[in-house]
DNA sequence: CAGAATCCCGTAGGATACTG
DNA sequence: CAGTATCCTACGGGATTCTG
């Protein structure tokens, strides 16, 4: 840890969250590893995601330099999104939560099911 | 990485953030490690936080078994919250996502910055 | 002390239609 | 192809009040 990390960063940390803690900036992040992407290539990768959020997405991306937008002048518009050197970075501690989320989701789940039947409408809790 | 990590799992992903991506869960978390804490003194260390979503929080939290709630049938009814080694884990993954912040938040104001610049209204772009 | 219930509002985000 | 513009709804979340 480069800092000390403990009480008052959790409000810094809820700044990046809050960034990344959309709906879709960490899918289009992980969609754009490996090689730039155009927008509707994107946009059939990231399946269910809307034109409308795509953009937004991509936009608020470009802003905090996670992803760098190149357009190219060609007959057809074409414009390629790619990730930028921050924006891999940030990927890469990604993938430590993708881990954890592999390694834990079942036992979420597990733990969602318990408490559900132990907490849900107990009719009548026949002594 | 402990799975070939690439494509899928963004959506995968995308179910811890949008569990922990909420705007109090990971202050939650973070002002739980060292030591359980009481629902008011969470809500002091918390700052900000209201009674029904420090509540809501911490059900949910508890649901997907990251804190346990201990009860104490004290005189005045006495409550306890506290990370689960779950919930630890978790904790020291997004430790991780605190240095990265602490490492990049600069740059990103200094992205946004120069973004808003170059997009807010340029109302006559002078050649 | 530790909460549940109620009311209310802003915004994320979906569906759809239009444009350079 | 790569978007922007509108419309609309669901839900997160704040303020306030009531309770075991």
């Amino acid at each position: 840890m480069t800092t000390s990390p403990n009480a008052d960063n959790g409000a810094l940390l809820s700044d990046v969250l809050a960034r990344i803690g959309d709906k879709w900036s960490v899918i289009v992040i992980c969609r754009l590893d490996g090689r730039p992407r155009r927008f509707n290539e994107l946009r059939r990768l990231a399946e269910g995601i809307t034109q409308r959020m795509l953009s937004a997405t991509l936009r608020r991306l470009e802003r905090d330099g996670l992803v760098r937008r190149t357009v190219y002048a060609t007959v057809p518009p074409q414009v390629e999104y790619a990730l930028t050197e921050r924006g891999r970075s940030l990927h890469m501690i990604l993938y430590q939560l993708v881990d954890w989320t592999d390694d834990h989701l079942s036992g979420i789940q597990a733990s969602r099911a318990a408490y559900d039947a132990a907490h849900a409408a107990p009719p009548e809790p026949r002594e």
